[in-house]
DNA sequence: CCATAGTATGACACCGATGTCATTACGGGA
DNA sequence: TCCCGTAATGACATCGGTGTCATACTATGG
């Protein structure tokens, strides 16, 4: 591969000039330019970036371990694997910045993290993100040498920089807007209720009704979903919790669900029963999914779950730590997703 | 950053004998060893791939391109995005080889393919894989300086090594099942015709027919689903579909689809109709969509699209370029995904 | 006791850029 | 006319490893 030694004696400059040619630094005659970037056509010369960064130490890189990739599968939200926006939303920003991104996922074993940071400094990145599969608490060694770190779709106890969805103003944004259409009788069938994003929603959808002056029934609100990996457990909590809100000697008028899936199953559940969506109940999703909440029929209500706002926020995070020496607070931004308003809910019908 | 000539120094020993420690390729003695990890240790060293590559020329850098993250949402297959499961496979081959992998994505636009390439091959990758949102033709500058470069799942006119489904095999493997438990009206609600996994799958389809002596009625292939952005476009589509097949002298005893969403919209449709699944009529999918396919009740019998795989195998393939001079053949590589057979599909019922 | 092979180690050049400093030529202001 | 700033360019050292070769010491066999 050519170098720029031999671009010089092509062009019959000297290498120093080459690279101020390439690097625009420093003033170059038009014909010396000239000359240099046609050598540099004729060798189909491509800098090295190596070499590059041993002098400027500036390599560029930026590093992202995810636990997303291979952890999917069993991610009790198992919402897809809508993270593929968080890279996206990362990508966009730091394509603009030049930056590129070095990918690797723990294969799901998160004893791997650490030889992956280790393999991310070798390669001397700029940054580092981690991405964690769902909403969560997580545990992460400190990365050594690494000028910003961030922390996607998780927090720590350290108080790293990190970026989450405000899931708490998800479900009051929507559960205040079924109660201004409304709805008084308003059913949450909730993820597992160990989750942060269970018990932040829960306490969203609690705080929209107090706020309004309504009490909340506790009967309404039920985990509808477990950890279980087999379907039919899975299955058989969701009917659980649907026939017992449904006998309620005041049955709901709305039913919240904690995913679109669980969304989705709902719809099947409450045909076969021949409950009619929207006109005998109202459904609504969380997260936006939306190859469920476009397809379904009547399309879901639901409420976004902001990946690709995140990843933008996390890179723009990152680089701003890595430009300022000054890192201003160490905060957890919360990116709050809007309402998808669709046509599952409608008014309340028939006496209250 | 610490260096080894900072490591030799504490340690007591040549900078060269401590790269003999770190590459363990020349002995040492035990003693010696010791100390310098220990150097190591107390100075947090960490080798700099920048320098190493410099000499060696093997930086254990591999790109991807990809196309699927930012077109997922246009993709005419809109059938999740699976393709992470692309990256996993990819990534668990990789990982096991010591390479590093780098991603960049087109953000959409082709244009900057050329610009990607450039990048990488700054960045002295080893091999490339360009990955394309669905199973099609594309067309690539040819990348310079990297020595193996695959495609997956997709393929083009230059015959560059590259892997995609084998969506003939897939369709027919299932058609045949069909046949085989006594359906004699097999309808196929098909993705948009132009797609390769169309033509291939309908092939597929009619093939399985033919072996088994059956004759195809072509009033049962029908597209349904169109490339509008516009769901309702699409949806209307899938409903002019649903009703001509159904309105068939002799209707369909199962119907296949060409995704899993729009199997999950026929459940709705038949469903609305009274019609029941799989008793009065089995329906099919193809991509085995998890997310979808467990989660519909009853769920869904479909063809695995095994991205997973492809990507392992695709992995592979540029591995072993990278270590054979010898490429022996620049084949397409198709792999087949399993049929899963699931509760959506039952023989068919009453007087055939 | 010596030749020979292996073990353990270091000196030194080199990979391909770029930072620093020096040099030359030119043009305008004092 | 002389001085100085700027433009244009090159020489050279340097970043941090590793490849090559040389050297010293030790064990082994004839």
């Amino acid at each position: 591969m050519a170098t720029i030694y031999d671009v010089a004696r092509v062009a019959g400059v000297s290498p120093k000039t080459v690279s101020r040619v390439l690097n625009r630094d420093a003033p170059v005659s038009e014909a010396t330019r000239d000359a240099v970037e046609a050598a540099i056509e004729k060798l189909g010369y491509v800098r090295s970036n190596a070499a590059r960064t041993m002098r400027s130490s500036k390599t560029g890189l930026v590093g992202l371990i995810s636990g997303a990739i291979s952890e999917a599968e069993a991610s009790p939200e198992q919402s897809g694997l809508p993270e593929i926006y968080l890279f996206q939303g990362i990508q966009e920003v730091l394509r603009k910045s030049g930056k590129t991104l070095l990918i690797a996922d723990t294969g799901g074993d998160p004893e791997n993290i650490p030889d992956l940071m280790r393999t991310f400094a070798e390669h001397r990145v700029e940054g580092l993100f981690y991405v964690a599969p769902y909403h969560q608490l997580v545990t992460l060694p400190e990365p050594t040498g690494v000028g910003a770190f961030v922390i996607v779709n998780g927090f720590n106890a350290a108080g790293t920089p990190s970026v989450v969805p405000d899931d708490y103003a998800g479900q009051k944004a929507l559960t205040e807007r079924l109660i201004e259409i409304g709805h008084r009788r308003i059913a949450y069938l909730s993820l597992p209720e160990d989750l942060v994003a269970t018990r932040e929603r829960t306490q969203g959808y609690i705080d929209a009704h107090t706020e309004a002056g309504l009490t909340v029934d506790p009967r309404l609100i039920k985990p509808a979903d477990s950890m279980s990996t087999r379907p039919d457990d899975r299955r058989s909590v969701l009917k659980f919790a649907v026939d017992s809100v449904l006998a309620l000697p005041e049955p709901p008028t709305v039913i919240c669900t904690g995913n679109d899936r669980l969304a989705m199953q709902l719809y099947g559940r409450l045909r076969s029963r021949g409950i009619r969506v929207p006109e005998d109940i109202s459904i609504a999703g969380y997260d936006d999914y939306r190859l469920i909440s476009e397809t379904l029929y009547p399309p879901l209500t639901t409420v976004e779950l902001p990946y690709h706002q995140m990843g933008r926020a996390a890179a723009e995070m990152l680089l701003n730590r890595l430009s300022d020496a000054e890192h201003p607070r160490a905060d957890t931004l919360r990116v709050s997703g809007d309402v998808k308003w669709r046509d599952s809910v409608m008014p309340p019908s028939g006496p209250q």
